[in-house]
Order: structure tokens, then C-alpha cells, then sequence
DNA sequence: ACTTAGCACTCTCCGGCAGAGAGTGCTAAG
DNA sequence: CTTAGCACTCTCTGCCGGAGAGTGCTAAGT
């Protein structure tokens, strides 16, 4: 990890990369000694420039421009070059009051989670529900709607909610229902899914002991409705601000000297990849398993669709009880230091937004 | 409303409007006869074309090009010279045994419906939740999670759910949450949302006859869930296919005359109507309103910025419980027959499997 | 009065070409 | 090691010209 590279290269290479996330456009060596009223002349900066170039850092589309750094130049700018920084306070008070806004919503900080990083970084955002490391059961509610249907309401640890209609195989009255709920909520209370299955799997053998056929049927629900929960949340990728994304010149055909249609190809490709999580989806458990805030440049880790896309993952949560993903994806071209404190901002706040609510949740509850 | 078109006229436009719709290139009179056999020549066609421009029904983008129907053609076309199909038997088979595959799950069948209609149509899809007339209440359960924080699980008929985590002043055992729960479902049962704001008002009049302060401040909180979800589900709207949509060749720079910059911008705003939801929203209430399946043509009916897109919409739901609005947005080129087929099929579909879940949910329940 | 052959006219779409401009790479001198 | 100078490369833009596609119109035919 020791940079070989000499102070003035490693200037040089930081100032490419500022230039051209700033403009967009190849940094020429000319342009950079005017801009930065730099001490040598552009000779030099060129024979540095070429130097940087056999090294690998940064790349030439044809003789005659500029020079625009590659995925390994953006790692050396990210892991050494860069100043940590963090969001102005003004924006970290905002930010802040618009969660307060939606205290409680559980759902809606999933969303504005999303909509701030994506304001904030001007890219598309990526946002997993918090995830229960182990979903653990609370409480069932059944609700008559009709003659033969009914409303299952499964509570579980951590305010998450699951209702499933139900229909009923005869004609149940309310006590009925009440009953079988506070029998069955009785006996799930705070087990897991795999205990779940493990009592679902006792009482098949001694057939009846505990529980009415109707009971069974339901009880198989909830450890169904449990399963694919846990399947589902993992895959279930929230993202928004892809029209942020777009708006980045990368997706402006005049700038792109690859006019037209690659430019609305590239837009297709960037809607199917966050579209379809491909891409995106290997990157997550890695995410979770990790702390602090992880950096992904172009196909560095992943897929070939990702070479001109880098992401930005932190993982937030409460240890021990649910976890979740959030983060950026953008093109290569992305302004580091930002978005890394975004994501890093934003993490830390739903971790004890999170935290407020789970703490205690362990405990049996008030009683 | 009569058409003031001869016949051969008439024959012509629906031939071009196929055509095009086909082809997504301006037809030319010789291609038509030559493709369609005509039994007259080229130049009675090119006679007839000039005609039909002349009364509005088609234009020509430049003079040595073909001819592409305008708003009024489509209308025309849409009104008087489609034949109304229906989705093939065992299309609708297949849609059926999806949503069969989904029972007892609300928010997949709009999912669902909106991944039907889009991948069917090759355009975006647009869904809104179904919507209670009156969302009326039908009960409270109070769910501790800590000390000083509740969920509140609010049940309306008809299998709506809403929940929210709930702080509490002091500290409170489960029974007391209980207790509370009960009362209060009890005062609101059946109720609308204007009649939980007159029991509100007329208990704060009478002070505290009835509820005690902690009692008060639930039915504020669940006076205040009702409103803000009967105005956001009014708002929200669910959409997919967004590449269905960007695969037409509106959105193919090669195949547009004006060349990359246009097609990239019209990308955009294409997605900033359907996140936006302006251009459509209008559209909504109205599209509640009316029977059968509607068809908005360019901007016939809303905003300038719709002028290149056509909506086709239709109501779904049950009379006197529950509606909401699903249907299809894409290039006013856009084959009409197929489209409003679709719409109209999962209008209906959706329909009666609601009817199925709110059918007696006026009455009581089972009791 | 309607239809149609014929033809001039218009407009687009390439491909090629030339000149301007931007930047680099190299060389030779400081 | 730095730098001035300059040739060289590559892009970008506008322009031109020919080919092709279709129309509009006219005049002749039915």
C-alpha cells in the first residue's frame, strides 16, 4: 500500500482526478499548470503525466487529448489522495429534521433514506429494508372480514408487520379467532424461524397435542409467511434518483464523443442494472459483512455491466438485531470525498433512528 | 360524430395508422398499395392522403415524406375503424394462474397487474392502490415494543392495514394498551374518517366524558393515519415497464430524424413523467369517474408535455367499497387494439378479486 | 368527374473532404 | 531535471454532391 509514487505525481494524479469529476472532460496538461498556477510548465506535467500513464493510473483515449484517470487511478485518489470529510453541519441539521418528520414510519425512512442520498451525492441511491438477522415472532392477530375469510396479522420483534387475507376452510365466529391467535402467539412468542419449524415439526409427531388442525394450517402459515420474508427482504432492493444519475453528463450525448446511440444505450443498460439489481446484488452481503463505508470502482469486484459504474455500500443497522444496506451508484466519474461522507452521514443516522426502536426489544416487552 | 370521411377515406387512415403503428416510419402511398394490393394507384391514394391532411387526420413532416397520423387521426381510428378485441384465451388463462399464484396478498396483485399490463402493451404500466370510497375503521391493536413506545396496528375494512410506532408519555403495561385498544375500537367501529373527526370534536366539547387523555391522543393519531393515507394513496402511483416503454423505437436514436440530443432528452422527460406523476395525476380522478376503459390521446385532455404520449386508463374495484385506476402509457404510436384489450382485461380481473374480499365486508363480520 | 401515368421538385441521408483547434510526444537546449 | 519549440495526430465542424425516396401537380385517359 505504500504509494511508489513521488510527491509531485501523486499531486498531479490528485488534481486529474478533481478536474475531471469537476468537468467531465479529459484534463489536458496545458489547462491544469493555468488553472493551478503551478510552479512547473506543461512540459513537465506531460512527461509526470506519461509516467502516471505507464503505471497504470490514468489512460489516453487517442493521442490528442486529454488525460482521464483509471479505475485504479480513482482507488489510489479514494484510499490515499482524498481528505476525509463530512456533510456541513446546515446540511446534517436538515437532513436530521426531515427524518424527524417521518418519526415512526419505518417505511418512509426507507424512501427518504434514498431521496437525500441520492439529492445529496446527484446520483442514484440504493436502499435494503433492514433485514432481522433473526426474525423473531411476537404476536398474531386474526381479523374476520367475511363469512370465510380473514386477516392474519403477524407482529414481530422490531415493529415489523405481515398480514396475509386467509380464507377460512368453515365458518369461524370472532371468539373462535381470538382464541386460536392468543394460543398460537402463546406458544411462537419470541422464537425464530428455524424454532418455528422445529415446534411445527414436535407436534406433527405427537399428532394433536397442542393444536386443532385449523391451528396447524395456521401455524404453517406464519413459518411460511416468515420464510419468505426472509427470502424476499434479502433481494429486495430499494433505489431512487435515477434521474439524478442521468443528469450527469455521462448521459449527454454531446459531450460524449460516442454520440448518440451509445449514449441511449448506456441509459438502458443503467436502467436495467438498477432495475434488476444485477450487478448490485452480489455487492450486498459483502456490504453487510463489512464495516464502515465500502468502495466499489467500476468491475473492480463485480460484473463486467459494472465497468463504468462505481458503488458506494455502508451497511447500517443495530448489531445483534437487524441490519441493511444503503448506498450510491454512479458512474466512475464521482465525486469521492462527497459521497462517501453522504453514505457515511446517512448510515450512522438510520443506525440510531434504528437503535431507538430496538433497544429493549429483547426484553420481553413491558410486562 | 358522424364520419364525414367516404369509405375509401376512412380505409385509408386505418391502413396508415397500422402501418405506422407497425413500422414506427411514415408510410408512403406506394408501399400501401404495393403491401395492401390496393386496386387503385399510388397517386388516388396520394390524392386521398392530401385530403385526409387537409382535414386534419394525418401530417408530413417534410414534403418528400410519408405520412404519420396526428391525435385526431388515432382518435378517429381508436373511435371508429379499430375492431375491439379481446386477449387471447390462453393469454388470459396465464394472467389468471399468476394472480391465482399471488392470492391473499394485496400489494403483489398491483405489482402484478402493473408487470402484466406493461409486459402485454410493451409500454410502461400505471396502477394505483385501490382506494376505500370511505375508508371506514375497524379496529385498534396497541403492541408494546419498549417502555415508552407502542406499535398501533390499525385495521379498515376491506384487508387495509396501516401501522406506526407510537411513543408513549408514560409508561404503560399491556393490559392497560389493551384496555385502551378496546375502547376505542369499539367507539370507532364502522366509522369514516368524518365521522371519527365529529366523535373528536364532540368529545373535546363534553371533556373527557368519554376518553382519557392518552385515550384522546390515540384517536387523534388515528384520525390524523386515516387522512394522510386517504390523501397519499390518492397520489400514489405505482408504475413499471419503464424498458418496455424505452424499447419503442421513439427511442431509438437511429430510427429518429432528429438525432441523439432529442432522443436522449426525450428519455428523460419520459421518466420524469412517470416519477413525477405530473401529466397523469390529473388524469386519475377522472378516469374514477367514468365507466370503461379510457384512451387519452397525446395531449388531448392534459399537459403540453404529454403531447407525444397516449394513457389508456379504466377504473377497477368494487361499487361502494373500494377503486382505483390501473392502465398503460406509452407513444401516442401505439398499438390501441392490444392495449386497451389488456387494460380492459385486468380492469376486470382485478375487479372481481377484490369483490371477492370486500363482498359482505359491509356487514359486521361473522358474528 | 374520377383515376392515373409521368415527371419535376423537395428534402433527407451518406460519404468524403478540408480547415481549424486542441494536445501530445519528442527533441534539443538551458 | 526542466522547458521551449515544433511536428504530428486526432477530433470536430461545415460543406458539397450524389443517390434515393416521396410527394405534388399536370395532363391525358376512362
Amino acid at each position: 500500500m505504500a504509494p511508489n509514487l513521488t510527491e509531485r505525481r501523486q499531486f498531479i494524479l490528485k488534481l486529474v482526478v478533481q478536474e475531471f469529476v469537476a468537468t467531465a472532460t479529459p484534463v489536458a496538461s496545458e489547462a491544469l499548470v493555468r488553472k493551478y498556477r503551478l510552479t512547473f510548465s506543461s512540459a513537465t506535467v506531460r512527461n509526470e503525466m506519461a509516467a502516471l500513464e505507464e503505471l497504470g493510473y490514468m489512460t489516453h483515449l487517442h493521442t490528442s487529448a486529454g488525460r482521464v484517470p483509471t479505475d485504479t487511478g480513482y482507488r489510489f485518489f479514494v484510499e490515499n489522495l482524498m481528505e476525509r470529510t463530512n456533510l456541513s453541519l446546515a446540511e446534517q441539521r436538515m437532513i436530521r429534521h426531515q427524518f424527524y418528520q417521518v418519526r415512526g414510519e419505518l417505511d418512509q425512512w426507507i424512501q427518504l433514506a434514498g431521496a437525500v442520498l441520492a439529492r445529496t451525492a446527484h446520483n442514484a441511491s440504493l436502499v435494503t429494508p433492514p433485514r432481522a438477522e433473526l426474525l423473531r415472532f411476537k404476536s398474531l392477530e386474526l381479523i374476520a372480514i367475511h363469512e370465510t375469510m380473514a386477516l392474519a396479522v403477524m407482529v414481530f420483534h422490531g415493529g415489523i408487520v405481515k398480514q396475509q387475507t386467509f380464507s377460512l376452510d368453515l365458518a369461524r365466529n370472532a371468539d373462535d379467532l381470538r382464541r386460536s391467535a392468543a394460543r398460537i402467539t402463546d406458544a411462537l412468542t419470541d422464537l425464530t424461524l428455524s424454532q418455528v419449524e422445529g415446534l411445527l415439526a414436535r407436534d406433527a409427531d405427537h399428532a394433536a397435542i397442542h393444536f386443532s388442525e385449523f391451528e396447524r394450517h395456521l401455524l404453517d402459515s406464519v413459518a411460511r409467511s416468515m420464510q419468505t420474508f426472509e427470502e424476499q427482504v434479502q433481494e429486495q432492493i430499494y433505489s431512487d434518483g435515477l434521474l439524478e444519475m442521468l443528469s450527469q453528463p455521462e448521459f449527454l450525448p454531446t459531450l460524449n464523443r460516442d454520440d448518440a446511440e451509445r449514449t441511449v444505450e448506456r441509459m438502458r443498460r443503467a436502467l436495467e442494472i438498477l432495475k434488476s439489481g444485477r450487478g448490485i446484488g452480489p455487492l450486498i452481503p459483502q456490504a453487510l459483512a463489512s464495516d464502515g463505508v465500502q468502495v466499489i470502482i467500476g468491475g473492480e469486484n463485480s460484473a463486467d455491466e459494472m465497468r463504468e459504474y462505481s458503488v458506494i455500500l455502508a451497511r447500517y443497522g443495530v448489531d445483534g438485531a437487524v441490519a441493511g444496506v444503503l448506498g450510491i451508484i454512479g458512474p466512475t466519474r464521482m465525486a469521492y470525498p462527497r459521497s462517501i461522507s453522504a453514505v457515511r452521514y446517512i448510515s450512522t443516522l438510520m443506525s440510531s433512528l434504528l437503535a431507538e426502536i430496538y433497544k429493549g426489544s429483547d426484553q420481553r416487552g413491558i410486562e
